[in-house]
DNA sequence: TACTGCGGGTGGT
DNA sequence: ACCACCCGCAGTA
């Protein structure tokens, strides 16, 4: 069994070789990296083929197959995140950010749905499109070699990340029910979720997945930061609870305008370091009352036309539409909702805040391909020895230098080292003329992350 | 019902 | 040529 080394352990000293997923021949590799299901940036990773994670091309983020008309290369394109059209906040400051169905007809039912936040006034659902690779979906590639699959990400996603994958797949795997009453209650289903997506769905864990078995931990209920916080405050009412993952200036954010809220504009993503993980709080799932699952995809499932653009009623306005109205619902219900999604699918990216958090942190995502910063912007300075790691660098395995072997699409040949692909930045999305204007862009960028990175250090 | 991968096809650059 | 994107199909869960 191969001993897989995270990057981390192996980066340093060791070359980094080039290659490119579009390349003819793709170096072999011995050594893998740790499957990350967020990866942001322009990314290589090579993973192992017994990685299961990677075999299923699974991320965080709401791909959707892109035809790319290369049956070796798979290629997918980012969905972006579901938003409320009112940017309307949650107690705790952050921002309705769910996940697009992949399915194009799903996707539609989604859109204009109204959104589940009570607190909302007449927002609804709406999906902000990833604009992050020079205008364009972020996108991700996939290749498959005998001995490796290669993954290579395009772009910076300019959007908060969704909902995990497995929150949603979960909330459809416990089916229909009813209501949820108490905080005790929506305590204890958050931790039956968990429980469910590692043990019914072990290879779907929403958390930084580790290939390397022994690495592998369960997502934390509740962020580690904010683990040590124990109110009896429902979720909507709670004023304490996520605060002390997000420092006062959050909240100080400029209100959401429509006029400059086109987009969250540049999304400063987090590295996707490794945490270390608490014991889970457990909850025995078996004493959730059957008939009382929550069952939150119903605002999905709302027989209402899909609206395109989102006029405000009067009505509207005097009685947002939520979740909770249109179902007879009580505000637990919904709070959990949103609760649950941020549990789960905050698993990791609760180890930062959502980005819309930040308010005039965002930068417009107008400018062309420049929202592709490298570095993240540090909304968070102190934090930045965990904001900083390899995300966003450009990484690779390490391979062996001595006998270089590649792969031409599957076939193992032996090749001179000195034939190594080169990394000549046609991993942007430009036209093969502004190739070099991307590169001096990338070129800077580059330099300042090294820059800002050793500062830290 | 939705996810996923595949592939034909279209339109823009 | 390359790109994003649309659509339908089939297999799967």
């Amino acid at each position: 069994m191969v001993i897989l080394t995270s990057r981390a352990d192996m980066s340093e000293g060791q070359p980094t070789p080039e290659w490119d997923i579009n390349d003819a021949v793709v170096p072999r590799v011995t050594s893998f990296d740790t499957f990350s299901e967020w990866c942001d940036g322009h990314v290589r990773r090579v993973y192992p083929p017994a990685c299961e994670e990677a075999r299923r091309h699974a991320s965080g983020w709401a791909m959707r197959n892109t035809n790319n008309h290369n049956v070796h290369i798979l290629k997918k394109s980012c969905l972006g995140v579901l938003v409320c059209s009112a940017r309307c906040r949650l107690p705790d400051g952050s921002r309705v950010h769910l996940r697009p169905a992949i399915c194009d007809k799903a996707r539609k039912k989604q859109q204009g749905k109204p959104c589940p936040n009570r607190m909302c006034n007449g927002g609804r659902l709406e999906v902000q499109p990833c604009r992050g690779h020079c205008g364009y979906p972020v996108t991700h590639f996939w290749r498959h070699t005998e001995h490796a699959i290669f993954f290579q990400a395009k772009g910076a996603h300019d959007h908060p990340r969704p909902e995990a994958k497995g929150a949603s797949e979960v909330r459809r795997t416990l089916g229909a029910g009813r209501r949820v009453r108490g905080l005790a209650l929506l305590l204890a289903r958050e931790a039956a979720i968990a429980d469910k997506i590692l043990t019914v769905k072990p290879d779907k864990q929403m958390s930084q997945n580790i290939c390397t078995p022994h690495q592998k931990q369960p997502p934390p209920l509740i962020p580690d930061n904010q683990r040590g916080l124990t109110c009896t405050c429902g979720p909507f009412e709670c004023s304490c609870r996520w605060r002390t993952e997000h420092p006062t200036e959050a909240y100080a954010a400029p209100a959401w305008s429509p006029v400059e809220a086109q987009g969250y504009g540049a999304y400063a993503p987090p590295a996707s370091s490794v945490p270390n993980l608490p014991p889970q709080q457990h909850y025995d799932p078996a004493t959730l009352p059957a008939d009382d699952i929550f069952h939150p995809e119903e605002i999905f499932q709302l027989d209402q036309p899909i609206r395109l653009d989102f006029p405000i009623e009067e009505t509207t306005l005097e009685s947002p539409p939520t979740f909770a109205d249109l179902n007879d619902n009580s505000r637990p219900e919904e709070a959990y909702w949103l609760d649950w999604q941020r549990a789960a699918g905050g698993s990791e990216s609760s180890e930062t805040p959502s980005p819309e958090l930040f308010g005039n942190g965002y930068q417009q995502a107008d400018a062309y391909c420049e929202q592709q910063t490298y570095p993240p912007q540090m909304y968070y300075p102190e934090e930045a020895h965990q904001y900083y790691p390899v995300e966003n660098t450009r990484t690779s395995p390490v391979m062996q230098m001595q006998e270089q072997r590649y792969y031409r699409y599957g076939q193992d040949c032996g090749q001179n080292s000195m034939d190594m692909q080169s990394w000549n930045y046609t991993d942007c999305a430009f036209p093969s003329n502004d190739v070099s204007e991307c590169k001096q862009y990338y070129d800077a960028q580059h330099h300042q992350t090294m820059n800002a990175f050793s500062e830290l250090l």
